[in-house]
DNA sequence: TGCCAAAATTAGGGGTGCCTAAATTTAATT
DNA sequence: AATTAAATTTAGGCACCCCTAATTTTGGCA
């Protein structure tokens, strides 16, 4: 069993598409040249010019006015894009002193010009890390990656206590408020009482008892606890 | 007194032709197209046409047929690069278990990608160094730089001790036989014999004594050590 | 079923950065 | 002073990657 080879030198636009496209298309859906411009901060014409090259080099799979997705070879290539960043954002914060709200813009142009070798040094002088500051999972060399499926915190009932896993939002403002309260992978965080129709939500984590906007509870992820 | 402003983004193709200009023009003569072409790889009638462009820029001062030098601003810019470049190298070797022949390669390319924040972070981590692990000065962030002159060990008369202090080559294979002989900056040096007509150079290391041809021994620069 | 708005594509264009081939300039040689 | 070789520039072209404006397609709704 080989490997699927990867193009031998994809640019840094490229590198991005594949990666955009990646996570529009984890829910599932292909992904639509409106979304990807968007993620990109492209306007539309620019993406269905691209998508068009890419496809035509074995990238995506594209059905006109109907969506893109990954072919392997893409989707091999936009994981090791994943792999690269959340490797780098995981050497910064640990070794560079890097808060986790300044990672991602030095690793989204850095990700594109470490070597393998590099990433693999990085890799190494971290331990291997399973998951990155954010507690977002690093997939594997190989491309493989374990991605477990979590509560948000605006779901889980009051009175029960959990883990906080991982915090899905990449805008720096909110990941600094969350650390500034303890609200990072691996807090242990109990809901106290929660306000009906989308109101906030009062939990107590190490640091003390606090309130929380729904739509911030909504970004922290967590595991079941200890009961 | 204030900093001369850099135009804000350059690409890394003219970061890289600012950077090569800056080294042919380290001779004192303006840098020939074909000199520029050679180094960077590309043909002539490419940096004709770059040349041009950056001239219009106010980074370079071209005359026609004659040959190119750096302007104020565009030697800031180089010296920034270099900075950077040996910053990277230094980090690598220091933090991250490459050898001094790998090195150049990955810096190459992330010199391009780091920010200054990053590049400055890495400085602190390794002391504020002033060389780098060739020897090559580094220039400080406002763009000094302190360029010693040293000699060529192929010019060092026999019998006198010398530190070595610079190693002047790219070439990772000339670079692993010099390791691997013990030849690296800071090493205690004795010229011990010397054959004529550019023959080779007999040396005492801590290691022992060796022959080395006249053209490696031009590439080890030393300054006058213990007596 | 026909219309409409949103989504997507096509058409046309610009900057960058490279190429090859042909012309030009320069400097050295006879 | 004419010749010639090397260096350099010009001319023309191509791939990449972005843009705006115009057009086409789609799917939902009256
Ligand atoms: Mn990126
Ligand atoms: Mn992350
Ligand atoms: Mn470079
Ligand atoms: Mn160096």
């Amino acid at each position: 069993m080989s490997h699927t080879p990867l193009p031998s030198t994809l640019t840094r636009s490229v590198e991005d598409y594949l990666k955009a496209i990646y996570r529009l298309s984890l829910g599932g859906a292909p992904a639509g040249t409106t979304e990807i411009a968007h993620l990109l901060d492209l306007a539309p014409a620019s993406v269905t010019g691209m998508v068009k090259r890419l496809s035509e080099q074995g990238l995506l799979e594209h059905v006109p006015y109907k969506g893109v997705e990954l072919t392997a070879v893409g989707r091999r290539a936009a994981l090791r894009m994943v792999r690269r960043h959340r490797i780098l954002e995981s050497y910064l914060v640990a070794f560079l002193d890097y808060t986790w709200d300044a990672v991602h813009e030095e690793a989204e142009r850095l990700e594109h010009a470490v070597s393998d070798g590099l990433i693999e040094r990085m890799a190494t002088a971290l331990g291997n890390p399973s998951v990155d500051p954010h507690g977002d999972p690093i997939p594997a060399p190989d491309g493989t990656m374990v991605e477990l499926v979590y509560t948000p915190l605006s779901e889980i009932p009051v009175g029960q206590s959990v883990e906080l896993r991982r915090v899905e939002t990449g805008q720096a403002d909110r990941l600094r408020y969350f650390a500034e309260h303890g609200l990072v992978p691996g807090a242990a965080v109990m809901v106290v009482a929660r306000q009906p129709f989308g109101g906030p939500i009062a939990v107590r984590t190490s640091g003390g008892e606090q309130l929380l906007g729904a739509e911030l509870a909504g970004l922290l992820l967590c595991a079941a606890g200890a009961p």
